[in-house]
DNA sequence: TTAAACTCCGTATGGCGTACGGAAAAACGT
DNA sequence: ACGTTTTTCCGTACGCCATACGGAGTTTAA
């Protein structure tokens, strides 16, 4: 990445606190950047990131290629202005209620967020993009963790945890749902495939616990091996601990250290 | 894909147990399957899935690229042999001692694999694979938490829930380490072109909290953002919690229900 | 000895990001 | 009013990618 390209993107992430730089000499841009970039959303919503290509995009917009990158540096470069738009798109809601409430509602947040938006997820930027919505997200996070007792690292920390467990039962939904649905190959010829294979191999008493469990028979696909439920089970969990954390300690109402 | 790569696939996954078909007719093969995996894996660990080409398996291997696919159906059939065979590449160690630290173990065995191969948490394969090595790492998992007074389906939740999250922290570990490594541009020339933006922008009061707590001023960097603990404090957290599910479960010694 | 099956690979197709440079349009300096 | 400068839009080209297809050569089975 060449640092000039890294003032432009960080220019055009800040574009509505700075302005419109103005004094422009050519000719009209027939579209514009939030144009670009909502186009870009529309196209990695339809097909995820790998088929996420700067031509589509053009051609949603009816421009040719080439004048894509007159509004926007490169390719990575505005996907890190797609995810910042995205994480402004729906307003955070107020933080209210007892601890667990405010951190179910953020959790929560951030769940639906990954499946409008589940590219998000395939998302690897070598460096993180600074946007205006990314800031204000972090700030409400930690809105939601301020003044209930916790030292300032432990508020980063507990934002911190919340984020990664819910990116990663995101994935596993995502994941899954994508299985059922766009695998290109049907449920029924999936099993007529597999199943000749393990049942020779899978000997029984193999995996006593899978298959008492498990969902590999594919039974009880409603209850184990849902996502959802999974998520809602470890967030529990989890605001347990946090909770147990607050528990016995001194100072609950002096805040932060 | 197509219904007899998948029967091909799964046969490749589960060749040790099925042993070598034999009788084959042509020239002999020059190299192994395995060798192909295993110059996968090469590939995939230095440089990520997304700069991963058949091209460079099969220069690594002395090949020609279209003799890859002698060995191997295609690109994502040869990802998901790569993955078993990675999860299958160090033992699982023994579950020894509580049920708290048997659920350390596990996780931690996870977190090192991760790291050991960032590309695992760029696979997005539409269908998983089931194979020998995956089907035992399920198996060892659920014997973490077997006969401890969890149903079968909380059997399932806990080790999903422990899974999710430490994909997910393992996700911000790997991508904080690509920033600090790999950028492309210098942490100074990276400041050089954010800070006058963010100066500009994030007026004083702006983001009270985040300046307070967080490393945006790239301040104790040491403490704040470091992904091991983070990773280590939120499983302390969801330990806690799934413990306090178990006390005052009435028969705690039964197990499953 | 012939036929079948298999490996290896050359070629071609259709995708991708983006570097480069040219034509036309708009605004600025004089 | 008129060049000059800046900017937009875009055609072309390069070097990547996966993989479909078919041919040549090799080994085994019939």
């Amino acid at each position: 990445m060449e640092k000039a390209d890294l003032d432009r993107t960080m220019n055009l992430l800040w574009r509505r606190t700075l302005g419109t730089p103005q004094g422009s000499r050519g000719p009209r841009q027939r579209v514009s950047v939030d144009e670009v970039i909502r186009a870009g959303i529309a196209v990695a919503d339809a097909e995820g990131l790998p088929a996420f290509s700067m031509r589509k995009v053009a051609d949603r917009l009816g421009l040719k290629l080439m004048s894509i990158y007159t509004y926007v540096p490169g390719r990575s470069e505005l996907i890190g202005l797609m995810v910042d738009e995205v994480v402004g798109e729906v307003p955070h809601p107020a933080l209210t209620g007892s601890l667990r409430e405010r951190l179910t509602v953020a959790a929560g947040h951030l769940w639906d967020e990954f499946h409008r938006h589940p590219w998000l997820l395939q998302v690897e930027a070598s460096r993180p993009w600074i946007g205006p919505n990314g800031s204000a997200r972090y700030e409400w996070q930690l809105s939601a963790v301020e003044a209930v007792g916790l030292t300032d690292l432990e508020m980063d920390q507990v934002t911190t945890v919340i984020n990664d467990f819910t990116a990663g039962a995101a994935r596993s939904s995502i994941l899954a749902r994508r299985a059922a649905e766009e695998s290109g190959i049907s449920d029924a010829e999936w099993w007529e495939a597999t199943a000749p294979v393990l049942e020779r191999v899978m000997t029984p008493g193999a995996y006593p616990l899978s298959g008492r469990v498990g969902t590999a028979a594919g039974q009880e696909y409603n209850a184990v091996g849902d996502p959802a439920r999974s998520f809602r089970f470890g967030l529990e969990r989890l605001l347990d601990g946090v909770e147990a954390l607050l528990r016995d300690r001194p100072s609950a109402a002096e805040g932060h250290v």
